[in-house]
This record gives structure tokens, C-alpha cells and sequence, in this order.
DNA sequence: TGGCTGACCGACCGTTCGTTCGGGCTATCC
DNA sequence: GGATAGCCCGAACGAACGGTCGGTCAGCCA
């Protein structure tokens, strides 16, 4: 093992950004503060100069990740304009910043509640639903939706594909965080079926 | 509290139904084996009378939910007809079964690979997202479904949002099986866009 | 009725966990 | 050049972990 003479040193964001991606890849709770320390190349006791403990890396963590997303809502593209153009800026910059903060966004959406960390970012994921509901509802209410599907369902099966594409989209995988969002608005709004062979609801 | 005079004899089938439902609440790594006998109403030692250890407990129930996933491929709708057709049946069913067999599912989506059991996991879902490529491909080669969009990351995209349902769905929340199989074939191949206000193809 | 067996239990094992503590090294400042 | 501060280390802590062991107890069959 090759050991610098000069031990590299690690500003908080620096060695966040390792413990995170080992975090998503072995799962928080499988993940040992030897683990991190291996990956940082630093002592388990080192890592208590920089964080108070495991669990402050996961919040710090996951707050990175719900920034990055309330971040959309805020946009001026996600205040004015028809609901339904709302809704559509608002998937496709979530897509945009899923791409941008992949390894913190993961790593909130893989939180199951079992420390105060984790139910406040369950909370706050809750709020997101709460707003992209209200978008799906008003839009449908504009007339720009389809009327025949519950608005509730809707709105988690699209967030649910949004989310999804933390669960395999690589940056250095041939596709650009423009082609994603471009499809995932597509196929969110118009699905996957050819022009002109397009049915108009329902089967009955 | 209530205890039983004659104590509740377990088949293996309903232990591990408990310690699913257990491993899905906490995640696989957060659940002691004490958690688990807690909620058996068991102690721990008593829970190896029943399988080999914590491990085998995760690949029973990950097997249930492969097994599942697998059957809808090898149905008949599956493998005749227009590869467009296939597709929505595979996708409807799909949906049909992760609601008839939720913990199991929603476990098998869990796995991170830590273990042998978490990889072979990992594998069969790759390989049920090779075969849904392959239909995806098809369709868009015989123009039933739009050219326009990379097979594999819209594939992905339908893969992401149907599997998303084991993030929410709850058999007692209002929706039938049956509602939600309909609004995701309906998502997946006409989009939440109203009908007579569609897109022709991406936006220029 | 006496022994066998399946289901279960309490006590305990070695290991690994997250965390703590005292001290050492190096660059910087006075 | 001595003191200071930031960064890091080795050793060790108590707690909790998954798993083992010997034994108990009820129901069944001969």
C-alpha cells in the first residue's frame, strides 16, 4: 500500500463526498466507520476530527440531497405559468438535478427512518409529493391532463420514475443528464406508444 | 400484553413472512436477529430451529419475489402476439404481481449485493431488464412505439416506475390492483397529456 | 406409562460495532 | 526557537451483534 508523505488532508465536503458514495454502495446501516476510513485512507478516529459520528455524515448527506431538489420548486419556471408547464419544468429540472447531485440524491431516497435524520428527510420527501401533487391536481383541473386517472397514483408513478433513475443511471454511461430529462418528459406526457396509434383512455 | 397458553407453532412460510415484513421496515442490515424474535413472539435461538441463520432468512424471501417477477415472463401473453402487446402485458401483470406478492418484491428491489444471496438477486433483475429491453426493441422495430427515445433508458425509465410501487403502494390505501395496473399501462404508453393536446415527438 | 421427538428457551461465545482518549507530528506565528 | 493549532494516529472501551450450546417441555406412539 503506498502511504503519502504528505497524508492528504480532507476539507468536510471532500471526505463527505467518499463516505456518500460508500454509503449508496454498501447501504448505510452495512457500511462500518473502518469501511470509511479504508476508502478515505484515514484511521476510524481521524474521521470523529472532521464529524461528530456516522450518523452526522448521513445528515449531512441527505440535507445536501433535499436542497438540491426543494431548490426546483423554487425556480421561477415551477411558480408562473399554466400547471401543466409548471409540472413539466419542475420533472425536467428534477431530472437535471438528480444528474447534478446523483450520489447525495441517492442517498435520501434510500433513507427507511430509522434515526431522526432519517424521518426528517422522510418528511421532507413527503413535502415534495405534497407539491407535485397539488401541480398533477391543478393541471388536471386546467384541463391539460387526462381527467381518467386519480391524480395521486399519477403523481407517485411519475415521481416514482424520476426517482428510479438514481437506481442506474451512471454520468460516464452515454447518456447526457439532457437526453434523460428529454426522455423522462416524453414519456411522462406523451408515453411510450408510436404517434397516430395513440388510444384516447382507458380501455373499457 | 397477551400471551398465548398454547405458543403459536411456525411454518417456515409464515416465520419468514414476519421476518420479511421486518427486514422491509428496518432494512435487511438494521434488523437484529432479536428484532426478529421479538416480533415471532420467539427468542432468537428458537428462530435457528427454523433456517441456518439471518442469511437464509433474506434469500428465501428474495427467491419468492423472483419466482414471481419470472412467472409473468413465461405467461402466454408474454411470448405471442405483437411485441407492443406482449409488452403491455408483461407490464400489466407485472404490476398485477409486485401487488399480490409486495414484501417479497419489495425486498428483492432492496438488495445492494452485500451478500452471495443479495448478488444472485441482482442478477436475475438484470436479466428480467435484458428481456424487457428485448420487447421494447421489438415494438419500436415493428412502429408501434415511437422511435425517437434510447430503448434501453426508456426501458429503464418503465422498469423504474413500475418497480417504484413497492415504495408506496399499501393494499388498504383505495387503490385496487387493478386501478394501479391500469394508470401504469396507461402512463407508460399514453402519457398524463390530455387526449387532443399531444406532442408529435421531442420538443425541437 | 415410558421413551422419543419436534419446538422452543436461557445463558453464553467470540467478533465487530461506533466511539473515546491521550498523544504525536507538522506548519505557522510571535 | 518555543508555543500554538490543526490534523491525524494507535489502543482501547462498552455495547450489540449473529450464532452456539445444553437442556426443558408438551404431545404422540407403542
Amino acid at each position: 500500500m503506498v502511504v503519502q508523505k504528505r497524508p492528504a488532508r480532507y476539507t468536510l465536503d471532500a471526505l463527505l463526498e467518499i463516505c456518500v458514495r460508500e454509503f449508496i454502495e454498501r447501504g448505510y446501516d452495512a457500511t462500518s466507520m473502518e469501511d470509511l476510513a479504508r476508502s478515505a485512507r484515514l484511521t476510524k478516529s481521524s474521521i470523529y476530527h472532521h464529524v461528530s459520528g456516522k450518523e452526522e455524515l448521513l445528515r449531512l448527506g441527505v440535507a445536501r440531497g433535499v436542497d438540491a431538489l426543494f431548490a426546483v420548486f423554487d425556480e421561477e419556471g415551477s411558480t408562473s405559468g399554466r400547471a401543466v408547464e409548471r409540472l413539466e419544468h419542475v420533472v425536467r429540472r428534477s431530472a437535471d438535478c438528480l444528474v447534478a447531485h446523483l450520489p447525495h440524491v441517492t442517498l435520501l431516497l434510500r433513507v427507511r427512518g430509522n434515526t431522526e435524520a432519517e424521518r426528517w428527510a422522510l418528511e421532507r420527501r413527503r413535502e415534495l409529493d405534497r407539491r407535485l401533487t397539488e401541480l398533477v391536481q391543478a393541471a388536471i383541473e386546467e384541463g391539460d391532463l387526462r381527467g381518467d386517472l386519480d391524480p395521486r397514483t399519477v403523481t407517485r408513478l411519475v415521481f416514482g420514475m424520476l426517482n428510479s433513475v438514481t437506481e442506474w443511471y451512471r454520468p460516464d454511461g452515454g447518456v447526457t443528464g439532457e437526453q434523460l430529462a428529454d426522455a423522462l418528459v416524453a414519456l411522462s406526457f406523451d408515453g411510450l406508444r408510436a404517434p397516430g396509434r395513440r388510444r384516447r383512455s382507458l380501455r373499457s
